[in-house]
DNA sequence: TTATAAATTGATAATCATTATCATATGCGC
DNA sequence: GCGCATATGATAATGATTATCAATTTATAA
């Protein structure tokens, strides 16, 4: 079970020493998305926080907390954005994605299967004179509950 | 060099199959969308596509388009949708991205390599009650102009 | 060849997601 | 305790997209 504890003192130590408060709102932000699996669109984080957080106040939070590099923006099939904890936090991962549903799940690969996709990615634009930083991998498919 | 014809008469035959039409403005867009490497944004085929076509025939024609397959969705990391030809037309490829500009261009994987990937994505998925339909590789990194 | 119906078009209004603004509140450091 | 910087919540503004509507175009049937 995550040590919870841990996470927020990673989050206020990182902010703190870029000259960010950790405020109330911003803890409950950061605990919401721990919660769930998959990132979440502000309009989900206003649904699950309690109290309420306003719209305007979510909007400006999540942007302060992926311009320090708390959270990551995810670009998702509508149009809205979808956030989630930065992979320093919860670690390398990939999504699942539900092709009816749109419900986004994350998914971990083996070690030696991440070292393998690493190494594809590298091969695959070895050729084209990008450096390579990272890569992103998303699986399509049906979940248990529309694969009927 | 791709026989541009054999495109538009597959793009013609499979709207006319589904009572669309393949007017002027639809193969204007195609057109454009086979002419550049990566996915292109509504703004951008405004700007890419002579005599202009209105923003409101754009955004049609891009849902009419997607909504029979022959160009698919490409969620991007602004607020921008992009769109792409469809797999059928313009062949399984992957997206690679540079983090400081940008740019998005297709990339191709050699086939051992897609199909290593395939079976990655397979397995990944393998316990999570998921039926795999499809994957999606994004590789982030500098391009040459950026990575100076 | 003509008439009709359906699809398409372009301009513009409306909507939605996000950002900007502003007055006020809060909290930290001295 | 004070001052200053940051944060806040409400609301206005912006940008991307969708909806609406009158007019046009095109395909089909007679």
């Amino acid at each position: 079970m995550r040590i919870v504890l841990g996470l927020h003192a990673k989050v206020e130590e990182s902010l703190r020493s870029q000259g960010v408060r950790y405020t109330t709102n911003r803890r409950a932000l950061i605990e919401a998305l721990d919660n769930t699996p998959g990132p979440l669109t502000v309009d989900e984080l206003y649904r699950v926080t309690e109290p309420r957080i306003p719209y305007s106040s979510i909007y400006r939070d999540v942007r302060v907390l992926t311009d320090t590099q708390v959270l990551t923006l995810h670009h998702s099939a509508d149009r809205s954005n979808r956030f989630e904890l930065a992979e320093w936090l919860s670690g390398h991962h990939h999504h699942l994605v539900c092709e009816a549903c749109m419900a986004i799940s994350d998914i971990s690969l083996h070690p030696d299967s991440e070292l393998r996709l690493s190494r594809l990615a590298e091969s695959a634009a070895a050729n084209t004179g990008y450096r390579v930083t990272g890569h992103t991998l998303e699986i399509e498919g049906l979940c248990p509950e529309c694969d009927s």
